[in-house]
DNA sequence: ATCTCTGCAAATGTTTTGCATCAGC
DNA sequence: GCTGATGCAAAACATTTGCAGAGAT
């Protein structure tokens, strides 16, 4: 990731003005917007260099493709809609969850995703 | 799932045997020295068949592959090396959890997955 | 004997890689 | 002008599917 180019300009800011987790595909298509000639390697390229960077996080939702943040939030859960299929931010955490760590194990975090109907699918 | 064959036998014996999540390559060689001649075609029909007979149940670990493990268990969470790559199972809940759950969303369930060094791998 | 299930191989979908060319520095 | 980055296409994986033959009922 030494140079700046157009690709990882667009990239970046597809992230930047959106506000929750994107896939590869998801990347590629607003990407696209940009840079209309940008292929899916340079987006799984540029993906894995922002990961290494730090600069990316991923978010891992059971029975999904992985998606991608922008790293440095705060501690934060996810929230997947299983009748749109989008993820997004939930705020906070709880001390009881590590109170449940198990004894014997060395533990360095958790992922925490609710599952259910976004507000908008709620409503149908 | 109409008729008990020697492969579903085996498979079904797998997930007895194992106390752990398993994936669909684990399955495979853990049915072969039973059934050597299964396909992976067969063990994947099968997972699929036994998912939908609510016998297995779906265990994703963030950055892995899916893992499965016999439904019906009280709930529980799951505990993913990153040394090693196995995932165990984690008992416990807390109610703490729930009220993390986002205002406006509708939550059904949540899924909790701590990271780390298993006893084993902690030792090194 | 029927009809489901199986193994194999081909198809599909996703992510990675090789390589000639392009473009940032 | 170097050399890293890109686009394309092929390769590498994981999972699913088509089909003819094997095996359960």
């Amino acid at each position: 990731m030494i140079r700046s180019t157009s690709q990882r300009r667009a990239i970046r800011r597809v992230f930047e003005e959106s506000g929750r987790p994107l896939s590869p595909l998801e990347i590629l298509e607003a990407a696209r917007d940009e840079v209309p000639r940008i292929g899916i390697a340079t987006v799984y390229r540029t993906v894995k260099g922002l990961l290494e960077d730090g600069w990316l996080a991923a978010v891992q939702v059971p029975g999904e493709a992985p998606r991608y943040e922008i790293a440095g939030k705060p501690h934060h859960h996810h929230f997947h809609c299983r009748s749109c299929g989008a993820v997004f931010d939930v705020q906070g955490c709880s001390p009881a969850i590590k109170s449940l760590s198990p004894r014997g194990y060395q533990t360095e975090g958790h992922d925490l995703v609710f599952f259910g109907r976004c507000p908008s699918c709620k409503r149908r």
